[in-house]
DNA sequence: GGCTCCATGTAAGTTGTTACATGATTCA
DNA sequence: TGAATCATGTAACAACTTACATGGAGCC
């Protein structure tokens, strides 16, 4: 249950409004932790009922009203003892290579474009995180503590990113490559299987 | 909605019991859209109710019954139809950067701990996926189409734990590194932020 | 006139998790 | 004696998604 800890750990510098808050997730701490606008605001009312934000209406003439919440010292509390616990290892759901485990020769083009345009997703993704690096971060070693740990999850993204281009690049070989045809130096093809 | 789709792609060998298929998928597609048991249950049923899959009870002796399911041609009418729809993109959920994002002169020892734990989870992974390939997948470019997809889901997953690791490695050491210690070339500590 | 942004929400549905239940067999 | 394996399941709950609703402001 770390939805309602992301949403904390987002409230550490300044307090923001639910609207905020899933903007910002769409930027930083949800590319670790995807979360709906509805879910934000469902556990925003639960946080508060729990005590651990405190909601304040700001009233807004020619907008709607903007719902700001901020830290309890409860709520900084509960921050602090969930980094004492152990942490949930990280999970992944990749519909690709489940769908790599069907390949066969009749769904081989289909599944080579799926690859290519998953390589293109992969490549602007890392552009933009690259992009923020060098605007952002370009000395990790100068920065305080919090932003280091910043720092530090774009630079997973970074490496993620890499490293899934270069699967794409090996898939798309391997895939493309006829039917045992490279055996060991000489060009000619082999049997099967 | 590719929970279904996951099952059918591990029906597509063989034959299975639900039982069987919550086993191989904590070594196999499970990697990549993990699964508890009484979902694979719950989805076999729903998957026998609209045709896809046909459900034979096989009655043992010492032991309970089993209920073996294998593919119809409905069921494989939908897994060819799925894999020409658009891929979702792939989700991670990572607990640990969501910590960071609160790294703190005093939470550092317990962030310190945690990727020091995460390092050695990462490592017990990428030896026993090396020890798979080097046992079942000597020379990709061999093996027939179907036997390529699994290489390459194999294969994604030693790329990615190689990857962590060298981030715990990154993080570690700039976690652990005194406030702003490093300033270009001087030894000499500067002002931090 | 239609679109997007601001800002918060309800409601219904699906998916996923946790706990519990059964009962014989095999292994330490 | 206790635990693990085999094999399937129910029930309750928590998490997450999708669709819908409101209504003014500003832009093209």
């Amino acid at each position: 249950m770390a939805l309602s800890h992301a949403i904390l750990v987002s409230l550490l510098d300044r307090a923001h409004s639910g609207y905020d808050l899933a903007k910002r997730f769409d930027q930083t701490v949800g590319f670790f932790w995807p979360v709906s606008h509805q879910q934000i605001y469902q556990e925003l009312h639960k946080l508060a009922a729990a005590g651990r934000v405190r909601a304040e209406t700001v009233t807004q003439s020619e907008r709607p009203n903007r719902i700001v919440y901020e830290l309890t010292d409860e709520g900084r509390r509960a921050l602090d003892q969930w980094l004492t616990e152990p942490t949930e290892p990280p999970t992944f759901k990749e519909e690709l290579l489940v769908k790599l485990f069907a390949l066969d020769e009749h769904n081989r083009d289909d599944l080579l474009a799926e690859i290519r345009s998953r390589r293109q997703l992969h490549a602007e993704r890392l552009a933009r995180y690259e992009a923020i690096m060098a605007e952002h971060y370009p000395q990790p070693e100068a920065l305080n503590a919090r932003r280091r740990g910043r720092y530090l999850g774009l630079r997973m993204g970074i490496l993620t990113e890499r490293t899934t281009l270069a699967w794409c690049d090996e898939a798309l070989a391997l895939v493309a490559l006829p039917k045992a045809a490279a055996a060991v130096g000489s060009g000619r093809p082999r049997p099967a299987d």
